[in-house]
DNA sequence: GAAGATTGAAACCTCAATCTTT
DNA sequence: AAAGATTGAGGTTTCAATCTTC
């Protein structure tokens, strides 16, 4: 399947490629083009910003940027609070540019698509949405790694525990940080039943998470306990692959099910939760005296 | 939705521009792998040919490929037959180089798909294809156009037809190639119960097709006739939006039903006609006096 | 020192002109 | 004349170095 993927989308970017001709019209050369519509999109943004959505380098960006405002399409001002910055912005003959440009492209893309029934047309959006989205996780996650936690990581671990769950206002008493095992994760973890993972990037560690036996409850019941990401590793579906790996974990070991709990206002979990699988319950398993959660989950191994 | 598809595949050419710095480590530019991948593929080739799947000037490949030669990469030789073409083929090393690189890649595109779940996986196969595809078509569909048949169009529109249909062996007596409107197709269509079209390539025909009353069948019913195709226009999507067409013109006369009669080894149409929605009849409707027909089809409008 | 922007050198690409073979 | 390939001039892009401001 990998096969034909890349060979669609070679022939895509190929085909994609050749539209840009449309552009040649316009007097400007394609980056131009692309400069304009980006600029027209975000409605001033200075150099560095411009070069990052044009995927070109700096340098190259600012002498495209430099043709356009010769030419009468881009004007540039300083801000007072910082005069290293240069803003950009389209002038009125730049918008005209722009508008003539959009309608060409569109044009195209039009005649193409309109080749395409209703259903055909419903994939290749879905299709390009979700195709574009996983490359650009694969790509933000690639800075990062999981592993299992080792004895070195246990204060940094802690931290990070603490933070999140201060973030959230998770303190004090009924709540899993006033548990002696934050400061000490490796020892707690490193047993036939349990296990426990970092995400970190380079010597930093951003993220946790792990299982264990659920505490007071059947032998066959594991706990997804202590998963904490720190805000910048969240949204980049990190959530979704240690969750996975815990499952897979929890498996392997022998248990049946996995519970866990949280709190609700901890939302990107809960919803993270639901999409794995986990079921709400009406009420507490196991007792674990962490009396200040408010939403318990279940799910079959 | 062309707005949302444009902005889908702006983000995934850009995602994808990313990876290509995966290549960076052969040691040979990422035009160098692309011209690897693309010869190893087709195993030998000359310059134009890999000019054309590069999407590169001939000048830059000719230059591209000059490296790879230098390297030891590449092995240029010479047939007997034409002194004028270099033929193109990997040495050993750049198979080892090629196979790499395809490995590297696929790790890249595999981290990204993994992402997604099958359903998913799956949406992104067919839309990027449906999208290769539609925009390919596009293309190829630009050179060519579609209008009413004028009456200098007649001797042309004639010649089409004895050539396609001779090419299918459809000649002698029973066959509509005897017909006398062979030869003024534009007088024969042009009244009020009727439409024919030609598709052509600036002065050249190419292909025609139309509609008029059936002969000895009800006032309601109408025949699709005489759609012919030259081999130049076929395969690109021409034969869905000339029916596509005349159904609608049909429609709008206020035909009911439309009613064709073709033989089975033009099986393009063939296929064609069961896509569109034309239901295949156990024997012929009207008297066209076309004997030498053994499929019938008909479509409610 | 770090962030934003520009500049010089070199690589890459296109267009047009040219050479060679058919 | 046409098709395949190469070469020269000039535009586009990158990398590294530099300038300016915070």
């Amino acid at each position: 399947m990998i096969k034909e993927i890349r060979q669609y989308s070679r022939q895509m970017v190929r085909e994609l490629d050749l539209l840009k001709g449309v552009f040649r019209d316009s007097g400007c050369s394609y980056s131009q083009c692309h400069a304009l519509f980006e600029i027209e999109q975000k409605g001033i943004l200075n150099l560095m910003e411009l070069s990052k959505l044009l995927l070109l380098d700096k340098s190259t960006t600012s002498r495209t940027v430099k043709g356009l405002v010769e030419q009468g399409y881009v004007k540039m001002e300083k801000i007072a609070q910082d005069q290293r910055q240069k803003l950009y912005s389209l002038t009125e003959e730049g918008q005209q540019i722009v508008k003539m440009n959009n309608e060409s492209a569109n044009a195209q893309v039009t005649q193409a698509i309109e080749l395409l029934d209703e259903q055909e047309r419903l994939r290749v959006e879905e299709g390009l949405k979700f195709y574009a989205r996983a490359l650009e996780r694969s790509r933000l996650q690639s800075a990062y790694l999981i592993r299992p936690i080792c004895q070195e990581d246990n204060q940094r671990v802690g931290r990070v525990i603490r933070e999140v769950m201060t973030e959230y206002g998770a303190v004090g008493e009924g709540y899993s940080i006033e548990d002696p095992e934050v400061d000490q994760m490796y020892e707690t973890y490193n047993n036939s039943r349990a296990a426990f993972f970092v995400i970190c990037k380079d010597e930093e560690i951003l993220g946790c998470g792990g299982i264990g036996p659920l505490a007071g409850g059947e032998a066959t019941t594991c706990e997804l306990k202590k998963m904490y990401f720190l805000p910048e590793l969240r949204g980049i579906g990190f959530g979704k692959r240690l969750v996975f790996l815990c499952l897979e974990e929890a498996r392997r070991i022998g248990y049946q099910e996995c519970y866990l709990e949280t709190v609700e206002r901890m939302w990107q979990a809960n919803l993270l939760y639901k999409k794995m699988g986990f079921q709400l319950l009406p009420e507490p398993k196991g007792c674990t005296g962490h009396s200040g959660c408010d939403s318990w989950y279940v799910k079959k191994l």
